[in-house]
RNA sequence: GCUGCUGUAGCUCAGUGGUAGAGCGCGUCAUUGGUAAUGACGAGGUCGGGAGUUCAAUCCUCCCCAGCAGCACCA
């Protein structure tokens, strides 16, 4: 006999092999229907999977949201494997896991046939229904590693032998069967059956291409998307979810409220129109009393520079081909013959500005009283990206950071990054995100001894805790292995308005850059000492922040940031004079207003302002203008308020003040 | 860069082996209307680029370019 403890205390004396169905179903019939696995000490197990020794219980049932997601995904990627191999058959299938909204799974269609294509989608569909209306039991074998290997041979499934064959020798894996008839190695843990889903709370929602274990070397795989849920309500409210997350996509309205385009000739580069521009340079103006507060000082640095200079920053030779080259030349400009002799000196677009800055740091002989020295561009840089990367504004081949580089000591590190953690605190919440902060700590791949990684991660992390801000409550985590070669770094990682993140300010400390570059700084002692150098960013580039922006808002932005702020719109054409005196008034005030005195019907003009978004329309009829007021309706709501000219002055400049200076 | 899909009017899209159509938008005219689309008329396209097949290509084939989804990449 064997001990089981329940959640609530209670222990029973059980036969050893006793599953936990087993135990559901002496508590009642309705534990035994609800019940869809078992946690054992703690680990999710399968309900049908027998108890061998004494240990804590808890039934799982769809009441325990997220462990029960878990299963239900991760046998919605099995029945999907088993749909595509039952109506394709010579698929070999692969791996599939559940992601965060649902499950893939990574097949290699037949060669007979070529990669699977949304075409396909409805019949495997239709195919897993069949299979969980079916009601297949799932069930748990143990194989001897050796003949799993044979039997994956045996049945031309190359890649699961190979899987197989890389797991530890001797060991015994799992396998689970679908009724009698198909079967996958899995660790586990399964639902019962395949009725214990249900059919309706799943879709497939795409087919991509993607690399066996990720490598890019290795064969392509069709990658069959799905998101499951466990019922029609929950998916459809998924549904509901990426519909207006696609409502919000930049790219949309970045066209719709004609800020921005982007086109063949120039692909990767953003076409900044009056609208989108006149964010951008608010933004800029916002930064620039931010960093002017914060005791920076601002720089502008060459475009091109001559590839020897890259060559000592260590870029030419390792990331040379993300970079724009140009030859040093004046071109032929001769019909026949190459435009470019190929014998020229190469010179290259900066993909990064801190170099640049080194070299102004460069200039003349530092002291120890310099430091910290804190040097800001709005640095404009091109990457050539792979083209597959590009996205809209939020991957792009010319973009400008809001970059700076602060030269310090070693005993000034910790003191520079809790400002600039302060500073980024600030700047975040006035925009309305929330973010958390993340220490990427040391990869395999780096340079710098041991001691050197310790320092400059105690570092990073003392300052964030002497701010206060490595809490669970700021999402504090450290993530191994994901910083840059050259050093640890500080990532901030944003949440927007529907809950999506974005990584976007940084902060890394730096003493390769200094080194290869040869900066240095005169000492107390009078000797020459390195300086630290501080990366750091907080939009991380116009174009993504402004990306992100878009999306954060669904382009209804604040008053401050929004290309046209008002609206002034006649009812009758005998109106048209008093809506150019407030529309005079009102620009006097500095306020971005439009007068719309176009012979359209009220209705016509409301409808199409709030179409794109002006934050407030002032509605003028024969009624205002004779008591010098304005009906302000503003975006997002049905309401009108009646107020004096002055009134509706004071209230908009007020929204119009950016937050920094209200 | 890889796999798949897509590219027709400013936008969203339909369509056909015999050189194209809708809605919105745009222009003109009429209408002066009180809070999410007034009506009529009109203009607008070498159907992404190149080559091939064909009497004839926007449509079929091939190559290239760009976009989209994912993968890989993101100093």
């Amino acid at each position: 006999m064997i001990r089981i403890t329940l959640p609530d205390g209670t222990a029973r004396e059980v036969a050893r092999g006793t599953t936990p169905a087993d135990i559901a179903a002496a508590i009642g019939p309705g534990l035994a229907k609800a019940a869809l696995a078992a946690r054992v000490d703690g680990e999710l197990r399968d309900i049908t999977r027998p108890l061998e020794a004494d240990a804590q219980l808890a039934l799982v049932t769809s009441r325990d949201e997220a462990d029960a997601l878990e299963l239900a995904r991760h046998d919605f990627a099995h029945i999907l494997a088993e749909a595509v191999q039952g109506l394709f058959p010579g698929t070999q299938i692969t791996f599939g896991p559940s992601t965060d909204d649902g499950f893939y799974y990574d097949v290699m269609a037949p060669a007979s046939r070529g990669p699977f294509t949304m075409d396909d989608l409805p019949a495997i569909e239709e195919k897993m229904r069949d299979i969980i209306r079916a009601d297949k039991p799932l069930r748990r074998e143990v194989m001897a590693r050796d003949a799993l290997i044979a039997t994956w041979q045996n049945a031309g499934e190359s890649f699961k032998a190979e899987w197989a064959a890389e797991l530890p020798e001797g060991e015994e894996l799992s396998v689970y069967w679908s009724g009698n008839d198909w079967m996958d190695m899995c660790r586990g843990p399964h639902l019962a059956s395949t009725g214990k889903l249900d059919p309706a709370a799943f879709k497939l929602t795409r087919v991509a291409g993607a690399y066996w274990r990720g490598d890019q070397n290795n064969p392509q795989l069709s990658r069959i998307y799905g998101t499951g849920w466990l019922n029609k309500k929950q998916l459809d409210a998924r549904l509901l979810r990426l519909e207006e997350a696609a409502k919000r996509d930049h790219r949309r309205l970045g066209q719709d409220m004609d800020l921005f385009h982007l086109q063949q000739e120039a692909h990767g580069s953003v076409f900044w129109h009056p609208n989108g521009y006149l964010i951008w340079r608010e933004l800029e103006a916002y930064m620039r009393r931010a960093i002017d507060g914060a005791g920076y000082k601002e720089v502008k640095t060459p475009q091109v520079m001559d590839a020897r200079q890259w060559e000592q920053s260590g870029h030419w030779g390792k990331y040379r081909a993300n970079m724009f080259v140009i030859p040093d030349e004046v071109p032929n400009v001769d019909d026949e013959g190459p435009v470019i002799s190929g014998e020229a000196d190469w010179m290259a677009l900066k993909p990064m500005n801190c170099p640049a800055h080194v070299l102004i740091f460069r200039q003349g002989i530092k002291s120890y009283r310099d430091l910290p020295l804190r040097i800001y561009e709005n640095g404009c840089c091109h990457r050539n990206e792979p083209h597959g990367a590009l996205h809209g504004l939020m991957r792009v081949r010319q973009f400008t950071q809001d970059d700076a580089h602060i030269f310090c000591r070693e005993d000034q590190i910790v003191e520079e990054v809790q400002a600039f953690c302060a500073l980024a605190d600030r700047i975040y919440k006035e925009f309305g995100f929330t973010y958390s902060i993340k220490l990427a700590l040391r990869p395999d791949q780096r340079f710098g001894s041991d001691a050197d990684w310790d320092k400059a991660e105690n570092e990073l992390r003392d300052a964030v805790v002497r701010a206060g801000l490595a809490t669970p409550e700021f999402g504090w985590e450290e993530l191994p292995g994901e910083g840059a070669f050259y050093a640890p770094k500080l990532e901030w990682h944003l949440t927007d308005a529907i809950g999506r993140t974005w990584q976007v300010g940084t902060i890394q400390s730096d003493r390769v850059l200094p080194e290869r570059l040869d900066a240095s700084y005169v000492g107390e002692d009078g000797a020459r000492h390195r300086p630290v150098m501080l990366h750091r960013a907080i939009f991380g580039s116009y174009e993504r922040f402004i990306g992100i922006l878009i999306e954060h808002y669904a382009g209804r932005f604040p008053v401050w940031l929004a290309p046209v702020q008002a609206v002034v719109a006649t009812i009758t054409s005998e109106a048209d004079g008093y809506a150019h005196d407030v529309t005079a008034k009102l620009k006097a005030a500095g306020i971005r207003v439009e007068a719309d005195t176009r012979n359209e019907k009220i209705n016509y003009k409301v409808r199409e302002h709030s179409v794109a978004k002006v934050p407030h329309l002032l509605v003028v009829g024969m009624r205002e203008a004779e008591e010098g007021k304005v009906a302000i309706r503003s975006l997002g709501s049905d309401g009108q308020r009646i107020m004096t000219l002055d009134e509706a002055i004071a209230m908009l400049s007020h929204e119009a003040t950016p937050p920094d200076i209200r």
